[in-house]
DNA sequence: GGTAGACCTGGACGC
DNA sequence: GCGTCCAGGTCTACC
């Protein structure tokens, strides 16, 4: 048995810290939503599927605290602690959650998604699942980077059993850009097995510790979308791959994130031939149509390829999904 | 601006 | 059990 399944059936079973009430949208289905892009199977995310509910450490200043999020009848989201939160805690475990399950997506934007795209208007697929900071998000993405999806899983579980801070019911945080700005690259090497990612992601942790990462600068939608991408270009291990995925992680859905499942995908869904150059062009015109949502477009076709083979994501076992979820396994 | 090769890990494969 | 090959995106040097 994982230790995540300990966890969570330790946890369930004390409840004794507080619980957050947290309206959604009406439109927001905490299983579809949840399970909606490939970081819902990453430590420290765990996706319960018995009792259709989220679970994972969250870190504050102080300590972090492990939480189970699921959705009540009336559509409301219920946060259970595993300790006591101060007032600002609570605050905090608010926003991190809002920007997990992109809560902050408005009704309007997902109407214009499906205007533009309607084969997703009848699932109400248009919110994508992220992390609870941007810090974690960009780790996310630069741990995906030149590997296969269970070396991705295994840096990422690595990742929190070294260097995240342990909760008080046992489950570990996602190191913090602080902790993660102090730590050696011969233990991120050594014993993450991140390989020559060690010293970008240590890099990448002290540009965010030391505020040097505006992520209000490239959240705001003032921000030209080419400006923010231009940007995420300059950072360490972030190449046109990271940066089209950070985009979409920063909400900014108008291009794509090309990489070798994508040619896949072009291949064998779209029936694409040709070299990878000619066939990346049909792709950049096969979602030119879906302008500010290519990549939503994009990633819920591919999301349904994977669902035709493993079934719906919302009965995907993590242990499971970890050595199976690419288009080349499945 | 385009291209080749190095960077690392882990899985697949052959012996 | 061991050695070899390969996939994967970014970075640097070179043309």
């Amino acid at each position: 048995m994982s230790p995540a399944r300990l966890f969570v059936r330790a946890y369930d079973a004390r409840m004794p810290g507080s619980t957050l009430k947290i309206d959604a949208p009406r439109d927001f289905d905490l299983a579809r939503d949840v399970c909606s892009y490939g970081y819902f199977v990453l430590v420290p995310n765990y996706w319960d599927v018995n009792n259709q509910s989220l679970s994972r450490v969250l870190e504050f200043d102080d300590a972090p605290s492990a939480c189970v999020i699921d959705q009540r009848d009336d559509g409301s989201l219920r946060a259970r602690f595993d300790r006591k939160l101060t007032r600002e805690e609570q605050q905090s475990a608010r926003e991190q959650i809002i920007r997990m399950l992109s809560l902050d997506l408005t009704s309007e934007e997902i109407r214009a998604f499906h205007k533009l795209d309607p084969r997703w208007k009848k699932s109400g697929r248009a919110r994508l699942f992220r992390s609870p900071t941007l810090f974690e998000d960009v780790i996310k993405t630069v741990t995906s980077c030149n590997v296969a999806w269970p070396n991705t899983v295994n840096m990422n579980r690595r990742l929190c059993e070294v260097c995240g801070r342990k909760s008080v019911s046992g489950a570990y945080s996602f190191p913090s850009a602080k902790k993660l700005s102090r730590t050696r690259v011969g233990t991120l090497r050594g014993r993450c097995r991140v390989g020559y990612r060690d010293q970008r992601m240590v890099d990448l942790a002290k540009m965010f510790h030391r505020g040097e990462i505006d992520e209000a600068w490239l959240s705001d939608p003032d921000t030209h979308d080419d400006d923010a991408f231009a940007f995420l270009l300059t950072l360490p291990g972030i190449g046109p791959y990271a940066a089209g995925n950070i985009m979409q992680l920063l909400g900014r859905c108008s291009r794509l994130a090309i990489d070798t499942e994508t040619i896949r995908h072009a291949k064998n869904v779209l029936g694409y031939s040709g070299t990878d150059a000619q066939i990346t062009k049909k792709i950049k015109a096969h979602y030119e149509p879906f302008g500010d949502h290519k990549f939503r477009s994009y990633w819920f076709e591919l999301w349904q390829f994977y669902e035709s083979k493993a079934g719906p994501s919302h009965t995907w076992e993590r242990d499971q999904v970890s050595t199976t979820f690419t288009a080349a396994n499945l």
